[in-house]
DNA sequence: ACTTATCAAAGTGTCGACAATTTGGTTTTA
DNA sequence: TAAAACCAAATTGTCGACACTTTGATAAGT
Protein backbone atom coordinates (compact mmCIF):
# COMPACT_ATOMS: atom_id res chain seq x y z
CA UNK A 1 0.00 0.00 0.00
CA UNK A 2 1.24 3.41 -0.95
CA UNK A 3 0.29 5.48 2.54
CA UNK A 4 3.08 6.02 4.75
CA UNK A 5 1.17 7.18 7.19
CA UNK A 6 -1.10 4.77 7.43
CA UNK A 7 -1.76 2.21 10.65
CA UNK A 8 -3.20 -0.79 10.66
CA UNK A 9 -6.77 -0.81 11.15
CA UNK A 10 -8.20 -1.70 14.42
CA UNK A 11 -11.59 -0.43 14.63
CA UNK A 12 -14.40 -0.80 11.55
CA UNK A 13 -14.36 2.90 11.60
CA UNK A 14 -10.53 3.03 10.69
CA UNK A 15 -11.80 0.00 7.88
CA UNK A 16 -14.48 2.48 6.71
CA UNK A 17 -12.22 5.74 6.90
CA UNK A 18 -9.21 3.65 4.41
CA UNK A 19 -12.35 2.60 2.06
CA UNK A 20 -13.56 5.90 1.87
CA UNK A 21 -10.51 7.73 2.01
CA UNK A 22 -9.24 5.56 -0.97
CA UNK A 23 -12.93 6.18 -3.06
CA UNK A 24 -12.44 9.68 -2.47
CA UNK A 25 -8.78 10.12 -3.64
CA UNK A 26 -9.56 7.92 -6.58
CA UNK A 27 -12.74 9.39 -7.49
CA UNK A 28 -14.89 6.86 -7.09
CA UNK A 29 -16.73 9.29 -4.94
CA UNK A 30 -16.94 12.22 -6.62
CA UNK A 31 -14.96 15.46 -6.16
CA UNK A 32 -17.79 17.99 -5.24
CA UNK A 33 -20.97 15.81 -4.36
CA UNK A 34 -22.63 15.72 -1.57
CA UNK A 35 -22.36 13.03 0.76
CA UNK A 36 -25.49 11.18 2.31
CA UNK A 37 -25.12 9.49 5.76
CA UNK A 38 -27.58 7.32 5.09
CA UNK A 39 -26.92 6.10 2.19
CA UNK A 40 -23.54 5.15 2.68
CA UNK A 41 -24.07 3.60 6.18
CA UNK A 42 -26.01 1.41 3.81
CA UNK A 43 -23.74 0.99 1.22
CA UNK A 44 -20.63 -0.07 3.74
CA UNK A 45 -23.24 -2.20 5.94
CA UNK A 46 -22.10 -0.40 9.47
CA UNK A 47 -24.31 2.08 11.32
CA UNK A 48 -24.83 6.05 10.78
CA UNK A 49 -22.34 6.44 14.49
CA UNK A 50 -19.43 4.13 12.82
CA UNK A 51 -19.72 6.19 9.19
CA UNK A 52 -20.09 10.26 10.92
CA UNK A 53 -17.03 8.45 13.23
CA UNK A 54 -15.47 8.13 9.64
CA UNK A 55 -16.41 11.27 8.21
CA UNK A 56 -14.73 13.12 10.89
CA UNK A 57 -11.20 12.02 10.14
CA UNK A 58 -11.95 12.23 6.49
CA UNK A 59 -12.73 16.12 7.56
CA UNK A 60 -9.29 16.07 9.08
CA UNK A 61 -7.55 15.77 6.31
CA UNK A 62 -9.36 18.13 3.80
CA UNK A 63 -10.89 15.55 1.95
CA UNK A 64 -14.74 16.54 3.04
CA UNK A 65 -16.52 19.67 4.38
CA UNK A 66 -19.05 19.38 7.00
CA UNK A 67 -22.16 22.13 7.74
CA UNK A 68 -23.62 22.19 10.87
CA UNK A 69 -27.63 20.98 10.20
CA UNK A 70 -26.78 20.28 6.38
CA UNK A 71 -24.30 18.03 6.08
CA UNK A 72 -20.85 16.94 4.16
CA UNK A 73 -19.68 17.18 0.87
CA UNK A 74 -16.80 15.99 -0.92
CA UNK A 75 -14.13 18.74 -1.78
CA UNK A 76 -13.60 20.01 -5.11
CA UNK A 77 -10.92 19.92 -7.17
CA UNK A 78 -10.01 22.93 -8.41
CA UNK A 79 -6.80 24.77 -9.88
CA UNK A 80 -6.37 27.22 -7.14
CA UNK A 81 -7.11 24.92 -4.33
CA UNK A 82 -3.93 22.88 -5.94
CA UNK A 83 -1.97 25.87 -6.78
CA UNK A 84 -2.52 26.55 -2.71
CA UNK A 85 -1.48 23.30 -1.52
CA UNK A 86 1.84 24.24 -3.50
CA UNK A 87 2.29 27.23 -1.20
CA UNK A 88 1.58 25.22 1.51
CA UNK A 89 4.16 22.57 0.92
CA UNK A 90 7.15 25.06 -0.21
CA UNK A 91 6.67 26.69 3.00
CA UNK A 92 6.53 23.45 5.06
CA UNK A 93 8.38 21.03 3.28
CA UNK A 94 11.10 23.68 2.62
CA UNK A 95 11.46 24.09 6.62
CA UNK A 96 11.46 20.35 6.99
CA UNK A 97 14.18 20.09 4.90
CA UNK A 98 15.77 23.02 7.15
CA UNK A 99 15.43 20.85 9.83
CA UNK A 100 16.18 17.67 8.55
CA UNK A 101 19.66 18.78 7.49
CA UNK A 102 19.67 19.97 11.30
CA UNK A 103 18.15 17.06 13.12
CA UNK A 104 18.40 13.44 10.89
CA UNK A 105 21.18 11.28 11.82
CA UNK A 106 24.11 10.02 10.09
CA UNK A 107 22.45 6.59 9.62
CA UNK A 108 18.72 7.93 8.24
CA UNK A 109 20.91 10.13 5.51
CA UNK A 110 22.77 6.80 4.30
CA UNK A 111 19.52 5.36 3.94
CA UNK A 112 18.15 8.24 1.91
CA UNK A 113 21.57 8.34 -0.41
CA UNK A 114 20.43 4.30 -0.98
CA UNK A 115 16.70 5.07 -1.58
CA UNK A 116 17.79 7.16 -4.36
CA UNK A 117 20.71 5.27 -5.77
CA UNK A 118 17.76 2.67 -6.16
CA UNK A 119 15.53 5.24 -7.67
CA UNK A 120 18.72 5.70 -9.69
CA UNK A 121 18.78 2.26 -11.06
CA UNK A 122 15.19 1.93 -11.96
CA UNK A 123 15.86 5.14 -13.80
CA UNK A 124 18.60 3.49 -15.57
CA UNK A 125 16.76 0.32 -16.46
CA UNK A 126 14.13 2.92 -18.12
CA UNK A 127 11.02 0.88 -17.08
CA UNK A 128 10.99 2.90 -13.67
CA UNK A 129 9.73 5.83 -14.64
CA UNK A 130 5.89 5.82 -13.75
CA UNK A 131 7.91 4.17 -10.77
CA UNK A 132 9.52 7.38 -10.02
CA UNK A 133 6.80 9.64 -10.71
CA UNK A 134 4.16 7.68 -8.57
CA UNK A 135 6.50 6.06 -5.53
CA UNK A 136 9.84 7.49 -5.94
CA UNK A 137 8.98 11.30 -5.49
CA UNK A 138 6.38 10.50 -2.73
CA UNK A 139 9.16 8.11 -0.87
CA UNK A 140 11.66 11.09 -0.85
CA UNK A 141 9.21 13.66 0.02
CA UNK A 142 7.79 11.30 2.98
CA UNK A 143 11.32 10.68 4.08
CA UNK A 144 12.32 14.52 4.35
CA UNK A 145 9.67 15.07 6.09
CA UNK A 146 10.37 12.44 8.92
CA UNK A 147 13.80 13.55 9.10
CA UNK A 148 12.98 16.82 10.43
CA UNK A 149 12.25 15.22 13.52
CA UNK A 150 9.06 17.49 14.06
CA UNK A 151 6.16 15.84 14.92
CA UNK A 152 3.77 19.08 14.18
CA UNK A 153 5.51 19.14 10.66
CA UNK A 154 5.40 15.59 10.20
CA UNK A 155 1.43 15.33 11.27
CA UNK A 156 0.49 18.29 9.27
CA UNK A 157 2.41 17.07 6.29
CA UNK A 158 1.59 13.29 6.01
CA UNK A 159 -1.47 13.24 8.09
CA UNK A 160 -3.23 16.02 6.38
CA UNK A 161 -2.01 17.33 2.97
CA UNK A 162 -0.57 14.06 1.63
CA UNK A 163 -4.08 12.76 0.65
CA UNK A 164 -5.33 15.67 -0.55
CA UNK A 165 -1.65 15.91 -2.27
CA UNK A 166 -2.93 11.99 -3.83
CA UNK A 167 -6.33 13.37 -3.96
CA UNK A 168 -5.51 15.82 -7.03
CA UNK A 169 -2.75 13.91 -9.03
CA UNK A 170 -5.29 11.03 -9.13
CA UNK A 171 -8.17 13.74 -10.68
CA UNK A 172 -5.83 15.73 -12.41
CA UNK A 173 -4.18 13.01 -13.95
CA UNK A 174 -0.32 14.09 -12.92
CA UNK A 175 2.04 12.06 -14.14
CA UNK A 176 4.24 15.26 -15.12
CA UNK A 177 7.98 14.72 -17.53
CA UNK A 178 9.53 15.71 -15.25
CA UNK A 179 11.22 12.80 -13.77
CA UNK A 180 14.94 13.15 -14.70
CA UNK A 181 14.91 16.82 -13.41
CA UNK A 182 12.86 16.15 -9.96
CA UNK A 183 15.88 13.04 -9.64
CA UNK A 184 18.92 15.80 -10.02
CA UNK A 185 16.63 17.64 -7.81
CA UNK A 186 16.42 15.33 -5.06
CA UNK A 187 20.47 14.42 -5.52
CA UNK A 188 21.33 17.90 -4.83
CA UNK A 189 19.03 18.22 -2.04
CA UNK A 190 20.76 15.01 0.02
CA UNK A 191 23.81 16.57 -0.79
CA UNK A 192 23.14 19.90 1.20
CA UNK A 193 21.40 17.79 4.02
CA UNK A 194 24.51 15.33 4.15
CA UNK A 195 26.60 18.82 4.41
CA UNK A 196 24.35 19.77 6.85
CA UNK A 197 24.10 23.08 5.51
CA UNK A 198 19.75 23.81 6.29
CA UNK A 199 19.91 27.39 4.82
CA UNK A 200 20.95 25.85 1.51
CA UNK A 201 18.58 22.70 1.79
CA UNK A 202 15.59 24.95 2.09
CA UNK A 203 15.82 26.61 -0.62
CA UNK A 204 16.62 23.94 -3.52
CA UNK A 205 13.79 22.08 -1.36
CA UNK A 206 11.72 25.29 -2.66
CA UNK A 207 12.72 25.47 -5.94
CA UNK A 208 12.15 22.08 -6.34
CA UNK A 209 8.68 22.42 -5.30
CA UNK A 210 7.81 25.89 -6.82
CA UNK A 211 9.03 24.27 -10.09
CA UNK A 212 6.32 21.38 -9.88
CA UNK A 213 4.19 23.97 -9.35
CA UNK A 214 5.14 26.04 -12.31
CA UNK A 215 5.18 23.09 -14.25
CA UNK A 216 1.45 22.62 -13.41
CA UNK A 217 0.60 26.58 -14.26
CA UNK A 218 1.98 26.21 -17.18
CA UNK A 219 0.31 22.61 -18.42
CA UNK A 220 -3.05 24.60 -17.05
CA UNK A 221 -2.43 27.80 -19.46
CA UNK A 222 -1.15 25.51 -22.25
CA UNK A 223 -4.71 23.47 -21.89
CA UNK A 224 -6.30 26.81 -22.19
CA UNK A 225 -4.94 27.63 -25.11
CA UNK A 226 -5.69 24.31 -26.56
CA UNK A 227 -9.03 24.24 -25.57
CA UNK A 228 -9.62 27.98 -27.05
CA UNK A 229 -7.87 26.89 -30.29
CA UNK A 230 -10.48 23.82 -30.37
CA UNK A 231 -13.31 26.16 -29.84
CA UNK A 232 -11.85 28.80 -32.72
CA UNK A 233 -11.46 25.72 -35.38
CA UNK A 234 -15.04 24.14 -34.36
CA UNK A 235 -16.70 27.92 -34.75
CA UNK A 236 -14.66 27.94 -38.43
CA UNK A 237 -15.95 24.84 -38.96
CA UNK A 238 -19.41 25.66 -38.16
CA UNK A 239 -19.42 28.46 -40.76
CA UNK A 240 -18.30 26.66 -43.32
CA UNK B 1 -14.21 36.59 23.28
CA UNK B 2 -10.38 36.27 22.00
CA UNK B 3 -11.04 33.70 19.08
CA UNK B 4 -10.76 35.08 15.40
CA UNK B 5 -11.89 31.99 13.66
CA UNK B 6 -15.19 31.31 16.25
CA UNK B 7 -18.42 31.01 14.47
CA UNK B 8 -21.67 31.32 16.31
CA UNK B 9 -22.08 28.06 18.17
CA UNK B 10 -25.17 25.94 16.32
CA UNK B 11 -25.18 22.98 18.29
CA UNK B 12 -24.37 21.18 21.56
CA UNK B 13 -21.31 20.18 20.27
CA UNK B 14 -20.45 23.53 19.06
CA UNK B 15 -21.16 24.74 22.81
CA UNK B 16 -19.54 21.82 24.73
CA UNK B 17 -16.44 21.76 22.01
CA UNK B 18 -15.84 25.62 22.61
CA UNK B 19 -16.21 25.09 26.74
CA UNK B 20 -13.88 22.23 26.86
CA UNK B 21 -11.42 24.05 24.35
CA UNK B 22 -11.59 27.17 26.97
CA UNK B 23 -10.84 24.61 29.77
CA UNK B 24 -8.30 23.08 28.27
CA UNK B 25 -6.42 25.68 27.07
CA UNK B 26 -6.70 27.35 30.31
CA UNK B 27 -5.19 24.22 31.93
CA UNK B 28 -8.53 24.02 34.26
CA UNK B 29 -8.34 20.29 32.57
CA UNK B 30 -4.63 20.24 32.87
CA UNK B 31 -2.47 19.42 30.16
CA UNK B 32 -1.20 15.26 30.14
CA UNK B 33 -4.33 14.30 31.70
CA UNK B 34 -6.61 11.25 30.59
CA UNK B 35 -10.14 11.92 29.54
CA UNK B 36 -13.05 9.84 30.71
CA UNK B 37 -15.65 9.95 28.15
CA UNK B 38 -18.25 8.95 31.23
CA UNK B 39 -17.00 11.47 33.57
CA UNK B 40 -16.96 14.66 31.15
CA UNK B 41 -20.54 13.61 29.81
CA UNK B 42 -21.94 13.00 32.81
CA UNK B 43 -19.78 16.92 34.10
CA UNK B 44 -21.38 18.70 30.91
CA UNK B 45 -25.07 16.75 31.05
CA UNK B 46 -24.56 15.27 27.42
CA UNK B 47 -24.36 12.14 26.03
CA UNK B 48 -21.09 10.45 24.97
CA UNK B 49 -22.42 10.69 21.53
CA UNK B 50 -22.31 14.40 21.74
CA UNK B 51 -18.93 14.11 23.34
CA UNK B 52 -17.21 12.59 21.37
CA UNK B 53 -17.64 14.71 18.91
CA UNK B 54 -16.70 17.66 20.39
CA UNK B 55 -13.76 15.34 21.45
CA UNK B 56 -13.29 14.64 17.54
CA UNK B 57 -12.89 18.31 16.81
CA UNK B 58 -10.32 19.00 20.20
CA UNK B 59 -8.60 16.41 18.14
CA UNK B 60 -8.42 18.09 14.84
CA UNK B 61 -6.72 21.14 16.72
CA UNK B 62 -4.40 18.78 18.52
CA UNK B 63 -5.30 19.69 22.18
CA UNK B 64 -5.94 15.90 22.83
CA UNK B 65 -5.00 12.94 21.51
CA UNK B 66 -6.52 9.50 20.86
CA UNK B 67 -5.81 5.89 20.61
CA UNK B 68 -7.68 3.58 19.67
CA UNK B 69 -9.70 1.35 22.32
CA UNK B 70 -7.85 3.14 24.92
CA UNK B 71 -9.44 7.07 25.31
CA UNK B 72 -7.90 10.44 24.77
CA UNK B 73 -5.52 12.39 26.37
CA UNK B 74 -4.99 16.27 26.76
CA UNK B 75 -1.55 17.13 24.92
CA UNK B 76 1.37 17.81 27.09
CA UNK B 77 2.67 21.25 27.11
CA UNK B 78 6.60 20.22 26.70
CA UNK B 79 9.38 22.73 25.81
CA UNK B 80 10.08 20.59 22.54
CA UNK B 81 6.38 20.70 21.69
CA UNK B 82 6.83 24.71 22.06
CA UNK B 83 9.64 24.99 20.08
CA UNK B 84 7.90 22.59 17.18
CA UNK B 85 5.05 25.25 16.80
CA UNK B 86 7.58 27.67 16.49
CA UNK B 87 9.12 26.07 13.45
CA UNK B 88 5.95 25.51 11.77
CA UNK B 89 4.48 29.22 12.31
CA UNK B 90 7.86 30.35 10.84
CA UNK B 91 7.35 29.03 8.06
CA UNK B 92 3.80 29.09 7.64
CA UNK B 93 3.29 32.75 8.66
CA UNK B 94 6.57 33.36 6.66
CA UNK B 95 4.53 32.17 3.55
CA UNK B 96 1.45 33.64 4.53
CA UNK B 97 3.08 37.15 4.71
CA UNK B 98 4.24 36.74 1.20
CA UNK B 99 1.26 35.84 -0.16
CA UNK B 100 -0.12 38.70 1.73
CA UNK B 101 1.93 41.27 -0.43
CA UNK B 102 1.37 40.00 -3.21
CA UNK B 103 -2.62 39.33 -2.73
CA UNK B 104 -4.02 41.82 -0.08
CA UNK B 105 -6.08 44.37 -1.07
CA UNK B 106 -5.36 48.11 -0.99
CA UNK B 107 -8.41 48.20 1.63
CA UNK B 108 -6.73 45.64 3.70
CA UNK B 109 -3.66 47.29 3.82
CA UNK B 110 -4.43 50.40 4.76
CA UNK B 111 -7.16 48.27 7.46
CA UNK B 112 -3.87 47.00 9.08
CA UNK B 113 -2.04 50.30 9.33
CA UNK B 114 -5.35 51.43 11.13
CA UNK B 115 -4.90 48.80 13.58
CA UNK B 116 -1.53 49.45 14.12
CA UNK B 117 -1.57 52.58 14.50
CA UNK B 118 -4.18 51.94 17.10
CA UNK B 119 -2.08 49.77 18.66
CA UNK B 120 0.35 52.87 18.53
CA UNK B 121 -1.97 54.88 21.22
CA UNK B 122 -2.51 52.61 22.99
CA UNK B 123 1.46 51.67 23.44
CA UNK B 124 1.76 55.45 24.13
CA UNK B 125 -1.14 55.37 26.67
CA UNK B 126 0.65 53.01 28.61
CA UNK B 127 -1.99 51.46 29.92
CA UNK B 128 -2.12 48.89 26.41
CA UNK B 129 0.92 46.94 27.18
CA UNK B 130 -0.29 43.62 28.40
CA UNK B 131 -3.32 44.28 25.47
CA UNK B 132 -1.07 45.29 22.62
CA UNK B 133 0.43 41.60 23.95
CA UNK B 134 -2.55 39.58 24.35
CA UNK B 135 -4.66 40.87 21.90
CA UNK B 136 -2.83 43.49 19.66
CA UNK B 137 0.19 40.31 18.56
CA UNK B 138 -2.76 37.70 17.89
CA UNK B 139 -4.61 39.94 15.91
CA UNK B 140 -2.01 41.38 13.83
CA UNK B 141 -1.01 37.60 12.77
CA UNK B 142 -4.50 36.78 12.47
CA UNK B 143 -4.95 39.80 9.86
CA UNK B 144 -1.92 38.84 8.09
CA UNK B 145 -2.97 35.48 7.78
CA UNK B 146 -6.07 36.19 6.33
CA UNK B 147 -4.69 38.66 3.86
CA UNK B 148 -2.55 35.30 2.28
CA UNK B 149 -5.97 34.64 0.64
CA UNK B 150 -4.94 31.08 0.90
CA UNK B 151 -7.68 29.13 1.82
CA UNK B 152 -4.97 26.34 3.45
CA UNK B 153 -2.93 28.38 5.42
CA UNK B 154 -5.66 30.22 6.73
CA UNK B 155 -7.33 26.74 8.02
CA UNK B 156 -4.17 25.73 9.12
CA UNK B 157 -2.62 28.36 10.80
CA UNK B 158 -5.75 29.95 12.48
CA UNK B 159 -8.16 26.69 12.66
CA UNK B 160 -5.50 24.42 13.99
CA UNK B 161 -2.20 25.79 15.68
CA UNK B 162 -3.97 29.07 16.61
CA UNK B 163 -5.44 27.40 19.80
CA UNK B 164 -2.01 25.15 20.92
CA UNK B 165 -0.01 28.60 20.62
CA UNK B 166 -2.63 29.93 23.10
CA UNK B 167 -2.42 27.07 25.66
CA UNK B 168 1.05 27.80 25.58
CA UNK B 169 0.71 31.00 26.20
CA UNK B 170 -1.45 30.57 29.16
CA UNK B 171 0.41 27.59 30.96
CA UNK B 172 3.28 29.14 30.24
CA UNK B 173 2.64 32.18 30.97
CA UNK B 174 4.34 33.97 28.77
CA UNK B 175 3.61 37.73 28.56
CA UNK B 176 7.65 38.24 27.11
CA UNK B 177 9.04 41.81 27.07
CA UNK B 178 8.97 42.39 23.49
CA UNK B 179 6.06 44.37 23.47
CA UNK B 180 7.55 47.81 21.75
CA UNK B 181 10.55 45.56 19.88
CA UNK B 182 6.91 43.41 18.28
CA UNK B 183 5.73 46.97 17.23
CA UNK B 184 8.56 48.16 15.36
CA UNK B 185 8.80 44.61 13.46
CA UNK B 186 4.87 44.54 12.86
CA UNK B 187 5.17 48.28 11.65
CA UNK B 188 8.15 47.11 9.22
CA UNK B 189 6.47 43.96 8.10
CA UNK B 190 3.57 46.35 6.97
CA UNK B 191 5.63 48.41 5.16
CA UNK B 192 6.75 45.35 2.98
CA UNK B 193 3.28 44.24 2.31
CA UNK B 194 2.10 47.60 1.01
CA UNK B 195 5.58 47.55 -0.87
CA UNK B 196 4.21 44.78 -2.17
CA UNK B 197 7.91 42.81 -1.45
CA UNK B 198 6.99 39.63 -0.68
CA UNK B 199 10.17 38.40 -0.55
CA UNK B 200 11.27 40.52 2.55
CA UNK B 201 7.79 40.77 3.83
CA UNK B 202 8.78 36.83 4.29
CA UNK B 203 12.04 37.20 5.50
CA UNK B 204 10.62 39.77 8.06
CA UNK B 205 7.77 37.76 9.21
CA UNK B 206 10.13 34.62 9.37
CA UNK B 207 12.56 36.86 11.91
CA UNK B 208 9.85 38.15 13.99
CA UNK B 209 8.73 34.73 14.94
CA UNK B 210 12.36 33.30 14.75
CA UNK B 211 13.07 36.45 17.48
CA UNK B 212 9.99 35.56 19.49
CA UNK B 213 11.40 31.53 19.76
CA UNK B 214 14.87 32.50 20.62
CA UNK B 215 13.63 34.68 23.30
CA UNK B 216 11.79 31.86 24.61
CA UNK B 217 14.74 29.72 24.54
CA UNK B 218 16.74 32.77 26.36
CA UNK B 219 14.00 32.24 28.89
CA UNK B 220 14.05 28.75 29.20
CA UNK B 221 18.03 28.54 29.44
CA UNK B 222 17.69 30.93 31.66
CA UNK B 223 15.41 29.42 33.68
CA UNK B 224 17.25 26.26 34.22
CA UNK B 225 20.49 28.25 35.34
CA UNK B 226 18.34 29.79 37.99
CA UNK B 227 16.89 27.14 39.10
CA UNK B 228 20.45 25.24 39.12
CA UNK B 229 21.73 28.06 41.45
CA UNK B 230 18.99 27.20 43.45
CA UNK B 231 19.61 23.52 43.70
CA UNK B 232 23.09 24.35 44.60
CA UNK B 233 22.01 27.25 47.84
CA UNK B 234 20.04 24.61 49.13
CA UNK B 235 22.54 21.49 49.15
CA UNK B 236 24.79 24.59 50.37
CA UNK B 237 22.14 25.24 53.14
CA UNK B 238 21.47 21.83 53.98
CA UNK B 239 25.10 21.39 54.31
CA UNK B 240 25.68 24.10 56.96
C1' DA C 1 -47.82 35.95 -12.21
C1' DC C 2 -45.03 36.45 -8.25
C1' DT C 3 -44.25 36.26 -3.49
C1' DT C 4 -45.19 34.29 0.99
C1' DA C 5 -47.03 30.30 4.08
C1' DT C 6 -47.52 25.78 4.95
C1' DC C 7 -46.24 21.16 5.29
C1' DA C 8 -44.35 16.57 4.53
C1' DA C 9 -40.22 14.09 3.47
C1' DA C 10 -35.51 13.56 4.12
C1' DG C 11 -31.38 14.44 6.60
C1' DT C 12 -28.65 15.65 10.56
C1' DG C 13 -28.00 15.91 15.71
C1' DT C 14 -28.56 13.62 20.11
C1' DC C 15 -29.63 9.96 23.12
C1' DG C 16 -29.38 5.55 25.88
C1' DA C 17 -28.18 0.64 25.57
C1' DC C 18 -25.40 -3.21 24.21
C1' DA C 19 -20.97 -5.37 22.49
C1' DA C 20 -16.01 -5.55 22.40
C1' DT C 21 -11.69 -4.29 24.38
C1' DT C 22 -8.54 -2.80 27.86
C1' DT C 23 -6.95 -2.65 32.69
C1' DG C 24 -5.66 -3.91 37.28
C1' DG C 25 -5.64 -7.13 40.65
C1' DT C 26 -6.07 -11.92 42.08
C1' DT C 27 -5.08 -16.58 41.61
C1' DT C 28 -2.53 -20.20 39.73
C1' DT C 29 1.69 -22.32 38.22
C1' DA C 30 6.70 -23.16 37.41
C1' DT D 1 9.45 -15.48 44.36
C1' DA D 2 8.38 -14.37 39.76
C1' DA D 3 5.85 -15.13 35.72
C1' DA D 4 1.70 -16.51 33.46
C1' DA D 5 -3.32 -17.10 33.36
C1' DC D 6 -7.50 -15.52 34.60
C1' DC D 7 -11.35 -12.73 35.86
C1' DA D 8 -14.24 -8.65 36.90
C1' DA D 9 -14.82 -3.76 36.60
C1' DA D 10 -14.41 0.08 33.81
C1' DT D 11 -13.90 2.19 29.36
C1' DT D 12 -14.36 2.56 24.51
C1' DG D 13 -16.69 1.21 20.07
C1' DT D 14 -21.02 0.37 17.73
C1' DC D 15 -25.84 0.23 17.20
C1' DG D 16 -30.79 1.60 16.40
C1' DA D 17 -34.33 4.99 17.73
C1' DC D 18 -36.05 9.56 18.49
C1' DA D 19 -35.87 14.86 18.13
C1' DC D 20 -34.85 18.75 15.68
C1' DT D 21 -33.57 21.26 11.38
C1' DT D 22 -33.42 21.87 6.55
C1' DT D 23 -35.38 21.43 1.96
C1' DG D 24 -38.36 21.38 -1.85
C1' DA D 25 -42.86 21.35 -3.41
C1' DT D 26 -47.60 22.60 -2.97
C1' DA D 27 -51.07 25.87 -1.60
C1' DA D 28 -52.62 30.47 -0.24
C1' DG D 29 -52.55 35.37 -0.63
C1' DT D 30 -51.61 40.05 -2.94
Amino acid sequence: MNNPTKQQAITTTDRIFEQMQTAIVEGEIPAGSKISEPELSKKYQVSRSTLREALNRLEKCHLIERKANVGSRVVECTIQGLLEIYIVREALEGMACRQAAQNMSDDEIQQMKDILQHHAQAKDLQDGVAYYQEEGDLDFHYKVILGSHNNELINILCGQLYHLVRMYRCQFGMNSPRATRAFDEHSRIIEAIADRDGELAEMLMRRHIAASRKNIENKIAQKQIDEEQQSIKQQVEEIK
